[in-house]
DNA sequence: CGATTCCATGGTAACGATTACATGAACACA
DNA sequence: TGTGTTCATGTAATCGTTACCATGGAATCG
């Protein structure tokens, strides 16, 4: 059934040894026979078996990438970046899907420890319990992207969400904003608790309304960020402002100021983390708190390669920074939020275009 | 340094056979020898090498996926639908990214055939040439995806365009447009061209504009939408509608509305091709073709493990089906468009708000 | 009680590729 | 001519797992 180095060899007249010489670029081969397996392989469209090749060898060429989410345009970023860079360098990535679920996480990790990739690039979630700890006393080659887990130590790629936080904080409060509502990621993720951590102090030193009514625990999904935006607005004293932790949470949140007829930027300012190209396409424009994706996915890959290669590189973090939109240029209007405004009463379809 | 069946067998006090019949289940196993074989793998935290499996067996219980583009936002989810759907049926998806190259869908499609995957599901770009063809001589299982390949057939599972985009135009057509332009995608694609003929005869049949400057050529990537917006709203007589061929195109001219000050709904109307969540959050909200990529990705699985499993089934085709949204729910207004309105005098900042 | 069946188990040969080692031819030099 | 060196090539072991076959002890039956 399938071509195997064997019919390769018998086509060309020489033993399999030659063929694998000759097919790994050995010197110690003749021109004929090189010529004579060279032919072989393309007439017979021969293709080496890989499973083969990696049990005779250690390694297999390929790496594994674990993402939380694929749909997350971040992570989907990720996964391009990664795979671009990983394919330069020779390997192949095996992309995981965790779906926001430890076992899902736990399966995944259990497949790729078992198809031997040759180290795995993981943005964690949970505690370091299950198949990570698996991992870490298998030594096998592991960096960590944009999450970490506690009391597990490995080479990492983060982003510094605090800088970026920090000026978003100031920002609004430098537009008159008082009350900042703040929808967080979950804390069993690092960035979720990060994020949470550096929004708190930025807000207690600007002086804000430290109202802890004002957050909202979110899981980094699309929905959660509909739910929180309702319960913030559902306050007795609503916040004017809104920082979402994620880009998916800040689209469930749009979502349902959509459905409740209010505008962002007049009835609301808001800032999102993460940054995404179409971001910039609503109207108003949302602003974000954006950090690189391109160079997170290709630090990693490079990491993880010195790993393999038996280094242990420092970890790296990222900057990240404010970019100003109109969903947060114009100064606060005291009326913005009232309690009429939120009232069930506003229309189905409030996009309503008139001339 | 990895742990073995035969250090599994040693600790078990069995011989390796043994170990393995007790892990792959066989019942000729005594209850003393499958306690004691258990026990030594958790003992050992076992995991059996795939490669080495994957080599005896002829299965490798692993599916690959090869998609055009991760970032666009449909093959991400039907990438996500896949790999779920696989990972219940017992395989993990590798996920290649053509990135709309035809040489990196052949050195994936490569990978996967050396990686010995039990099948393939691929949303193929270009001619039958290359590597498409040696996974069809070879036999290996193959499924396309959303598009196909002239001349050559295996099962597919595709959208019926052209009931979505007849709606679409009759829909443009009722509301009194009849200079409709259209942003293509390549013609080297199935879906390019399946769509595009659906638009022609759809115009045709309405008896709209079939100005042939109406169309612009793109490649299914955001700048494309671009310059294709640039280019239509050049001509003498610009459209007063806009048809998209796919979502990110649409990104592409939205964005470029937005740099001219043009308002979308209201300067011209628009319909894109592919329902993504975010487009109902568009100001105005867009319309869309929409079809099922869940059901998509479902059924492509579905059929991928037919054929692995000997069987040949029927290609699918799935609907298509218009959703109006305000982007193109206002009647045509004859000064829409306007060569003023088209001047490059239009601001930086159109998205300002005033209260 | 002897013969037959059953069943758990162990030994061993593959799967396809790589590689250390052995072999043997060709050549050079004294 | 004999010895040593170089170099291409073949032989065979090996990676970790599974499947076929043989074995031997227990159980069953006439």
């Amino acid at each position: 059934m399938d071509i195997t180095i064997k019919d390769v060899a018998a086509l060309a007249g020489v033993s399999t040894a030659t063929a694998s010489r000759v097919l790994s670029g050995n010197p110690a081969t003749s021109p004929g026979a090189r010529a004579r397996v060279t032919a072989a392989v393309t007439e017979l469209d021969y293709r080496p078996n890989a499973q083969a090749r990696a049990l005779r060898n250690t390694r297999s060429d390929s790496l594994g990438l674990l993402v939380p989410d694929v749909r997350n345009p971040f992570f989907a970023d990720l996964a391009h970046t990664v795979e671009q860079v990983a394919l330069v360098g020779g390997y192949v990535t095996l992309l995981g899907n965790a779906n926001e679920r430890k076992e899902q996480q736990d399966r995944y990790l259990d497949t790729l420890i078992s198809r031997r990739v040759d180290g795995i690039i993981v943005a964690p979630l949970g505690d370091g319990s299950g198949s990570i700890r698996s991992l870490i006393e298998r030594k096998i080659p592991t960096v960590f992207v944009d999450r970490t887990v506690r009391g597990i130590t490995v080479p990492s790629v983060t982003t510094d969400s605090e800088a970026g936080i920090r000026q978003a904080v100031e920002h609004l409060a430098s537009l008159g904003h008082t009350r900042i509502g703040y929808i967080s990621g979950p804390q069993a993720t690092s960035t979720g608790r990060d994020r949470f951590a550096a929004f708190l102090a930025a807000v207690a030193e600007t002086g804000l309304s430290q109202d802890p009514e004002l957050v909202y625990f979110g899981d980094f999904q699309s929905a959660s960020g509909s739910a929180g935006m309702h319960a913030l607005l559902e306050l007795r004293e609503p916040p004017t402002a809104l920082l979402a932790a994620d880009s998916l949470m800040a689209v469930g949140a749009i979502a349902l100021l959509h459905q409740r007829g209010l505008r962002i930027g007049t009835d609301l300012a808001m800032i999102a983390f993460d940054d995404i190209e179409w971001f910039a396409l609503l109207n108003p424009a949302l602003s974000v708190i954006s950090h690189s994706v391109e160079d997170m996915g290709r630090i990693a890959v490079e990491m993880l390669l010195q790993v393999i290669a038996g280094d242990s590189p420092e970890s790296v973090v990222l900057p990240s920074e404010l970019i100003i939109r109109a969903s947060s240029s114009s100064r606060i209007s005291p009326a913005a939020v009232s309690p009429a405004a939120v009232s069930p009463s506003a229309g189905q379809s409030p996009t309503e275009v008139s001339t």
